[in-house]
DNA sequence: GTCTATAAGATGATAGAC
DNA sequence: GTCTATCATCTTATAGAC
């Protein structure tokens, strides 16, 4: 489970996360694996290759991640802290942005083999929010202010930009305030 | 008015909010401007002096906006509006981010001349909504879910996070739809 | 202030040996 | 699969003429 491609693909996203897509080159990754950047190219032909490689594993393991939590917990409550902790937990671990939260502002200088998954990314988020979203509104006869996908789009909007107002400010309790309130929303009475 | 160094200020600062600090060249803003490479570096020696100086330049530009803005209307949600409409015009305007916004995302390899601009530029913001926030809360005998400051920065993360994610599902109307329930929570009556 | 010329290093990518 | 060697190109930056 050790495999120089996974290696590869593992220290792309750290780096992507942290620096961006074009603040990383093919050598910083391979002195990370330990091996020469030429071999790199074996595993992914070009920058392109690699890059989309790591976000369709990101979208795929993140949303494995949420599929999972739902088997442990049905609480829609519960779910939304667990997908706002997923966030929290990459800010904390080297002051991560989300993967897709990165690619996404750098959009425009990616080729669009990589954003025709970022946004599969978002869709999916949005969809497994919307979904939660309308059911604790069903269920408790709450009112929102929009439909569940908007309240979706809204509430994970709030988590990407308190990312970055947490990186901003340099302080990551900054990211803990904003999802709270975010929260706050669905944890209570219907009224908002 | 025109400048070679407002000239180089400006298409760096439209580069850096489509495309990101590192991926764009001195060579790319020569062009746009219709001079050398080299007569940038006669401007700002380093790259890290025409970032700061781009950072700068957009902070005292933003707030002088803001500032404006509160001598021609002073009801609290519409300087909230207008306050959103800078965010909104920058996407409409070449699917742009936030200069800030964008800096911010990339700030783990951004020089920190640039960082401490970034946390500038928040700060203000920040003090700006939170003090609009509180004359809105006392007008009006609100109850907001967080004090103000805590409600302001919810805010422009909310705003920072739509233009990811509309630029991500490529749609700029998601940016509408975020900031406008963003925006119904200070509309409305107090209780959310 | 802007130019030409150039340096010194990094980058993505390829060819071919093992 | 990984290596060495190499390439063409791009990058920031400097020196010196005009």
């Amino acid at each position: 489970m050790h495999s120089a491609k996974s290696e590869i693909i593992h220290h792309a996203q750290v780096m992507i996360q942290k620096y961006g897509f074009n603040d990383f080159s093919f050598r910083d990754i391979a002195e990370k694996v330990g091996i020469k950047s030429s071999s790199i190219h074996y595993h992914f032909p070009t920058k392109a290759d690699l890059g989309r490689a790591v976000a369709e594993n990101y979208r795929q393991q993140f949303l494995a991640e949420l599929h999972q939590a739902e088997t442990e917990n049905d609480d829609p409550v519960k779910l939304l802290e667990f997908f706002t902790s997923q966030f929290r937990r990459t800010l904390l671990d080297g002051h991560k942005m989300c993967l897709c939260g990165m690619l996404s502002a750098e959009s425009q200088s990616l080729p669009e083999s990589m954003t025709e998954v970022i946004r599969s990314f978002f869709n999916d988020c949005i969809n497994w929010l919307s979904a939660l979203l309308k059911r604790q509104k069903d269920t408790h006869n709450l009112v929102y202010q929009a439909d569940s996908e908007t309240e979706a789009k809204l509430f994970i909007a709030s988590l990407e930009g308190g990312l970055i107002i947490a990186k901003g400010l340099g302080d990551v309790n900054v990211f803990d305030k904003i999802s709270d309130v975010a929260l706050k929303k669905y944890q209570r009475h219907g009224s908002s």
